[in-house]
RNA sequence: GGCGACGUAGCCAAGUGGUUAAGGCAGGGGUCUGCAAAACCCCCACCGUCGGUUCGAGUCCGACCGUCGCCUCCA
């Protein structure tokens, strides 16, 4: 069986197949770097790196582009947010833009989301978006008025076709602030005008001015990925007009088509509703990370389909926290014992559950990436091997390796739950070492039957977060 | 008003029309253990409501109720 995915544009799965064998060219709309990145970022990048990860593990040569917004774009009040946000730092425009940007890669690199292969920035091209919109003027589908350049649509007889909307039926303006420059309140923006007291400007054949919002994706997915290519992602908030506005100005001056497949995410809601300042439930990625393990997060949000919302609450994350701590125990068990395993080969049985679980793992991710599955996938093969473990009959060392190999593949480099290993295992040194002279002292005690002060040590150490576990091969521990 | 998505156990969440509706958390009962913990075994849903199509529907169609997104340069 073979990967499928879901297209928006097709509003159903399809085969996946690249336009270029073996190659895939993909593209998500990345963030405004105006403000920290927030839980929602941290589901729509982790959703994609799942798409990023599982394209290379199928042996594809995957090119991953990922936008960095340091344009302000315009809103209805009609102030700009990374001009908002450098009076609110008292920073210049660019000062605020590094910094956000820098701390977006510090929250996604906790979030051990991969870095895509290039982050290319709206303002390092502006004079290829100078071109496009030249071209579009002189093809016919865009116009200048005033010092701004919009978009005709009008000119482009497809437009409406991801999102389903006709021109006919657009609201007639209630809530649309209309320029009076523009023919029809539809047409969009390439290029606007700056007001003297802008300070992010740059020349242009209309004027100084600054980039719409959507004709950098266009540019800049083109310039490194050609046309057509094949994966375009992005949350479903920007289906219109984010990316109807992208495939009008790409198609309509190429008249190629611009996108294989549409890919979009769904939004991450908390207690039902979509995240807000202005709700009160605006949760920044470095908040949750003081409450919750990144990588707790990271599998919460893999336990659910990345086209539909997502849910969050603190009992749903505390409960992914526990799943995950069993998938990791079962992994750690076998780390564990691989040194001190005599070698022999590994038993049949063991080969038969690893394929199948493998089987059933790739199923799922080939059904339009579904995670969840997969990872019911991953906890029945934990169970099985857990039960192989307690059993105790063909424990080789070829046999560990094999179970080992396998979930690091599955666990770490396909939903990267794994980003150093595991990270309670602690490091050589005088706390390791101390606990295990505790441990010694607490064996020597219980040798000895005194089961009261050899059970305070394990409490005491529990509240340290230290947890003991005793068994008929002696005592272990982990980091709680 | 227009376009679209969704409603599955206490919580989270999968589910190509067809034998017993995945998986995780929580809960209950066991095995193991000095006791715990971990692990393993067992138990725990008739799928928002009402109709319809079908030999057969959680899965298709319609209506209704409810939630959410977009139509405002939010991932």
């Amino acid at each position: 069986m073979s990967l499928e995915i879901y297209n928006s544009l097709a509003r159903q799965k399809e085969p996946f197949e690249p336009v270029e064998p073996g190659r895939v060219h993909m593209y998500v709309c990345g963030p405004t770097v105006y403000n920290d990145a927030h839980l929602g970022h941290g589901k729509t990048y982790i959703n994609f790196d799942i798409i990023f990860r599982y394209l290379r593990y199928l042996g594809f040569k995957v090119r991953y582009v990922q936008n960095i917004t340091d344009v302000g774009h315009i809103l209805d009040t009609g102030e700009d947010r990374i001009l908002l946000g450098a009076a609110r730092e008292q920073m210049h425009p660019m000062e605020l833009v590094e910094t956000y940007t820098r701390r977006y890669f510090r929250d996604m690199d906790r979030l051990n989301i991969l870095r895509p292969d290039i982050s290319p920035r709206a303002t390092g091209h502006i004079p290829e978006m100078l071109e496009w919109i030249a071209n579009l003027i002189k093809t016919g589908h865009a116009y200048e008025a005033n010092g701004s350049v919009y978009f005709d649509v009008g000119s482009y007889a497809e437009y409406g076709k991801l999102s389903g909307r006709r021109l006919e039926q657009a609201q007639s303006g209630t809530r649309v602030q209309i320029a009076e420059e523009k023919r029809r309140p539809e047409d969009f923006a390439l290029w606007k005008k700056a007001e003297p007291e802008h300070i992010m400007r740059w020349n242009s054949p209309w004027g100084e001015g600054f980039p719409g919002w959507h004709i950098e994706c266009t540019v800049m997915s083109v310039k490194y990925l050609g046309l057509p290519f094949d994966i375009h992602g992005g949350g479903v908030e920007n289906k219109f007009p984010h990316h109807e506005c992208e495939i009008a100005q790409a198609e309509a001056v190429t008249g190629n088509s611009f996108v294989k497949y549409w890919v979009h995410n769904g939004m991450l809601m908390i207690r039902g509703e979509e995240m807000h300042k202005s709700l009160g439930n605006f949760i920044t990625l470095e908040e949750a990370f003081e409450r919750w393990d990144p990588m707790v997060i990271r599998f919460f949000v893999l336990q659910s389909h990345y086209r539909g919302p997502l849910d969050m609450s603190e009992e749903a994350l505390d409960g992914a926290a526990r799943g995950l701590q069993r998938l990791r125990s079962t992994l750690r068990a076998v780390r564990r014992r691989i040194q001190s395993a005599p070698p022999g080969e590994s038993p049949a049985e063991l080969t038969t559950l690893l394929e199948s679980g493998r089987e059933a793992f790739e199923a799922s991710m080939n059904d339009d990436f579904n995670t969840p599955n997969a990872i019911a996938a991953l906890f029945e093969l934990s169970r099985g091997i857990n039960a192989w473990l307690d059993q105790g009959q063909g424990i080789t060392q070829e046999a560990l390796e094999a179970v080992d190999s396998l979930l690091e593949r599955l666990m770490g480099e396909v939903l990267g739950l794994l980003p150093e290993g595991l990270e309670d295992e602690m490091e050589p040194g005088l706390g390791r070492e101390l606990i295990e002279l505790l441990i010694q002292a607490r064996s020597a005690l219980r040798e000895q039957r005194a089961f009261e002060a050899a059970d305070a040590i394990r409490d005491q150490l529990a509240e340290l977060g230290v947890q003991l576990q005793d068994s008929p091969e002696g005592t272990t521990w982990t980091m709680a």
